[in-house]
DNA sequence: ATAATTGTATTAATTACTTAATACATTAAT
DNA sequence: ATTAATGTATTAAGTAATTAATACAATTAT
């Protein structure tokens, strides 16, 4: 796993996101159990705190669970993964919409213009 | 003009962009001048170096500049202004679709996804 | 029983950022 | 010449957020 940060943004958010994505992705599977904090920490260079904050941010969401001394688990729940995904998307779509029509563009500008984009981009 | 701000990103941030917005959609003119930094502080209930500094934000990116007694004023190049709206667009753009691939979406979902919550919008 | 491993809580240090206060400099207007 | 209006610079105050240090609690394994 490369865990790399950049320094616009705090750590603790890009080792969140990084997590979520193991678990979105599958690579840590549902129901499966997770590294310590400690060991996750170590492992990403960071101190346990911060690791133990994007862990307790996961856990508010309920990708994630922590039984007191045995550790932390994904949930089992896959179709709560499934869900937390798509709606993480769709917070993100609607994100970008606002913003875009902040800049002057309607919805349907935005459609268009990014289907450009990711048509330039496969080019 | 309705100058409000929420409290999750700096106030000169949103001033940014709402006079960018202004320039943007038309409303300031190309070379039009522009009210004073402390007449454009007062009327947004804000202090002088708060609105300094998102003009001077603006300023750095050409859509404004400033003549040392006289004011400020929008540049007169229209094409800019149009270029900047642009260029800003894509950045979002593609911003949006990188977060989007780090949740585990391909660019082509993207688009799919995007469209479908247009189309729920317009419904 | 003891030790080791786990998550958790509390507090402090650091850092960065935002906003504000104030003074300065330049030019246009009177 | 003087005043008023403009943008600019400098510094400080205030605030919030992030990270780190450390200690605690609970349970599992030995």
């Amino acid at each position: 796993m490369a865990w790399q940060f950049d320094n616009e943004r705090p750590i603790y958010t890009q080792l969140l996101e990084q997590i979520r994505f193991l678990i979105i992705s599958g690579l840590y599977p549902a129901g499966s159990k997770l590294p310590s904090v400690r060991d996750l920490a170590s492992e990403a260079s960071v101190n346990p705190n911060t690791m133990q904050r994007a862990l307790a941010e996961l856990e508010r969401s309920g990708l994630i669970y922590s039984q007191r001394t045995s550790g932390r688990f994904v949930t089992e729940d896959g179709v709560l993964i499934k869900q937390m995904k798509e709606s993480i998307g769709k917070e993100k779509i609607l994100t970008f919409l606002h913003e875009m029509e902040q800049l002057g563009y309607t919805a349907a500008d935005s459609v268009v213009l990014v289907e450009k984009v990711v048509e330039e981009e496969i080019r």
